[in-house]
Order: structure tokens, then sequence, then C-alpha cells
DNA sequence: GTAATTGCAAATTCTTTGCACATAT
DNA sequence: ATATGTGCAAAGAATTTGCAATTAC
């Protein structure tokens, strides 16, 4: 699915690299975000976690998905549902986001027009841009049917 | 600026087609939302109620906030910040949007490219699409050249 | 007059923080 | 050994809700 525990290795090294001890809670937290491909709240990696029997207090949640997001191989997002979700990076470019809002689902796709457009707006405005953001919503084929998954 | 009061009056009709009260403090609120072109929060809208004297407990805002977004005069804004914004709909079309990471000011532009762009991914993706959000985050005019405002 | 609103304070939801105890190096 | 992490429970921040007092119609 994922690059296997390569990326967990690089957490790990990115702990070593900056004086942090590699506990069992970061290294649990950091398996359930990186080799995911969904798009989970700190809730849902606490809820996962306590299911593989491995619990992490939820205050260890935060504080390993700061870290995470810290070395660059989580990505924190928020779709104004009122809480945020965490994905691996996974190497991959900037991407947008369709969610549906039934089911909660997320697809990603990527589109680099949008990168040159946003850009040029900005400009036009006399924004510095830094980045954007775009969220398509929706329902997904899947809740359509009346298949609603989750 | 906007169409002076009859914003307002549409305010008080949608009341009254909805058996509901017209109170002073509805209209205060009402005025100060659609009476101004800013993406204002919850609490700017308390504290400049406050400002004109007619302070107004927080959870009339709130609730008064949800009869304007209700009634289709004003639009509620999630820009990913911890709280919501609230804008003056005008009768205005879809729009995007432009926030500065530094003080917070919002600009509005608009774009046609991207309700096709959208429409068509979602349909690539099986998504039926409701509507779609775009932010571009950077530093505006005022922040680069030191004279931040708000 | 009566039903609905208001404002306060308590409750909620997500997230952060303080602190005594536990653990990695 | 010792600095750091962990978990619990309390604290915060934005928003919602219960309820007695108040107001619109």
């Amino acid at each position: 699915m994922v690059d296997q525990r390569d990326v967990i290795d690089a957490f790990r090294s990115y702990l070593r690299d900056h004086n942090l001890p590699v506990t069992n809670q970061r290294i649990a937290v950091a398996s359930v975000v990186l080799l995911s491909n969904r798009h989970q709240t700190a809730d849902d990696i606490a809820r996962e976690l306590r299911a593989r029997g491995a619990s992490v207090g939820q205050a260890t949640v935060y504080r390993t998905l700061e870290l995470l997001v810290g070395s660059g191989l989580a990505v924190e997002r928020d779709f104004g549902e009122g809480y945020k979700r965490y994905e691996s990076a996974r190497d991959e470019p900037h991407h947008e986001h369709l969610l549906c809002t039934v089911c909660g689902h997320v697809t990603e796709f990527r589109d680099e027009r949008l990168d040159r457009m946003t850009a040029l707006v900005a400009e036009t405005h006399g924004f510095a841009r830094h980045r954007h953001r775009l969220v398509i919503l929706g329902v997904c084929r899947a809740c359509q049917s009346g298949t609603t998954r989750r």
C-alpha cells in the first residue's frame, strides 16, 4: 500500500537527529498515521490504537502528531469540519481534496493549473502567496448509491 | 458602501415571514454583519456591538448569526483559523478568498474557471458536487511593507 | 397575556498544558 | 543516572444549550 516501514524508520531517524527518545507510543502513533492513506482525526488515531491493543493517551497522540507534522512526514488538514485531520505526506506533491459531506470520505487529486492560477491571482492582489487550499464538497459515489461506507 | 438599509429590511421581512420576533438585538447584529464588507468573527461582532453601546450577549450573537445564514443574507466561512467568520451575502455570486496570515485581512476574487474545473474533477471521481472552497494563504501588501493593519 | 427571546452560566467539543510517575538512552 | 516522555485531569478556546427573567406582538 505505502512504502512499508521506511517511513517509520524515517521518523525514528528524525527523532534521533533531534535527540528525542524513540518511544513505543511515538512509533505506534506514527504507524497509524504514516502507514495509512486515510485522512484521520486525532480521535480516529486514538481509537485505532486502542483497537490494536496499544492504547496511547490522547495528549500523547496530539504531541506526536505535532512531531510528525514538524518532521514533514505527515500533513495536517482542516476541512472546516470543526477538527483537524492528518495524512501521511508520502513524498507526494501538493494536492487537493474532495470531501464527502455524508460519510466524510476523502479523495485526492492533483491539478497543476491551480498552482499557476492561484499564484497569478495572488500577484494581482498584491499578496505574497504561501500556499492554497481547495476542497470540493459533495457526495461520493458510495453514498449516492446508498452504500454508505465508514 | 453596501445597499443601505435594504438588507436590514430584508432581514426584518425574513423574521416576520417566519413568525419570529423582530428584536433590537437581532437588528443590531444584522446591522453589524450585513452593512459591512468585512469577514467578521462572532467575537468581532460582539465587540463592535459593545463599542456601539448596544451590547448583545454572545449566545444571542451566535443564535442571530444562525438566522442570518439561514436567511441567505449572510454567509459563514471557515478558513481553518479555529473559528468561523461571517460576511454579508450582498447578492454576490460565489467567490474565493485570499487570507493574509499575518493580519487576517481577507480579499475576495472570482474565477469562473474554478467552477468548471471543480465540476469536472468531481465528476471524474464520481462525486456529486455541492460546492467548493478555495483559500489562498499569503501575506497582503500592507503586511509585506510593514504597514500591518488591524 | 402568552409564546418566544435574551443573557447568564454551565455544558460541549477539540486541543493544549501542568505535574507526578514512568521510560529511553 | 537523568533528562525526557507519558497519562491523567484540569485548563483553554469557540460554540451551544438550559433556564429564569424579559420582551415582542
